[in-house]
DNA sequence: CCCGTGATTTAT
DNA sequence: TAAATCACGGGG
């Protein structure tokens, strides 16, 4: 089969941005792990946003260097993944570059390649809005873990797809706030939550602005 | 609504 | 060294 020409990889270029645009621009591109000799795919339906250290609900808020958080001081386009609540996984993709902590949560997928494998390792999945509906769901469905923190998204394990270059139209895309950081103050209500609207995937539609 | 679950972070 | 926190998901 024929790839077609368009379908290109995302680039060390394409990760060095702020972590807004990155969240926007990645609406509508593939995320691909390759694991096990298959791959698991899906398109990215929702993102939020983190803006590094003047961001109250980024982990690298007030310039906080930890160890679980140091992929995010890395340069653009390699994952920071890590485990939350003891049990779920969160995958981010980390914008910008070295130095400055910006990151996009990848919060949903509309499941594509290996949706039989994505079932197995979601046992509570009854349909296929149940199994990328949500950072820890995706996360699990994908088979991407803590081992997985820190690698180059521009390999060629884990990495995205561009299946289109330019970014969605405004109209489109559904924004609001980012979900879970109540404790962020004034931070927990801008709009950094970004969705294609509609779309049946996404983890829980943003509130109509 | 509540609760599991445990690494990480923060307080003492 | 101890306590609190937590970018979530599943089951009532």
């Amino acid at each position: 089969m024929q790839i077609p020409r368009s379908l290109r990889r995302a680039d060390t270029a394409f990760f060095a941005r702020d972590s807004k645009t990155l969240a926007r621009q990645l609406l509508g591109q593939r995320l691909v792990h390759v694991t096990g000799g298959t791959r698991l795919s899906g398109m990215i339906v929702e993102t939020e946003a983190y803006l590094g250290v003047i961001d109250r609900a980024a982990h690298t808020y007030g310039g906080r260097r930890t160890e679980r958080n140091s992929s995010m001081w890395g340069a653009g386009g390699h994952a920071y993944v890590y485990l939350i609540y003891g049990l779920h996984s969160c995958m981010n993709v980390v914008a910008g570059r070295a130095e400055e902590p910006v990151a996009v949560l990848i919060r949903a997928l509309r499941p594509e390649k290996g949706i039989d494998r994505m079932y197995e390792r979601r046992a509570a999945a009854r349909r296929d809005t149940d199994l990328c509906s949500g950072p820890g769901k995706l996360c699990q469905a994908m088979g991407i873990d803590r081992e997985l923190d820190g690698i180059n998204l521009t390999g060629d394990r884990l990495f995205v797809e561009l299946l289109r270059s330019r970014q969605l139209p405004a109209s489109s895309i559904a924004t609001g706030p980012r979900v879970g950081v109540d404790y962020a103050g004034e931070w927990a209500a801008k709009p950094l939550r970004f969705a294609i609207r509609d779309d049946p995937n996404v983890s829980r539609p943003p509130p109509e602005q």
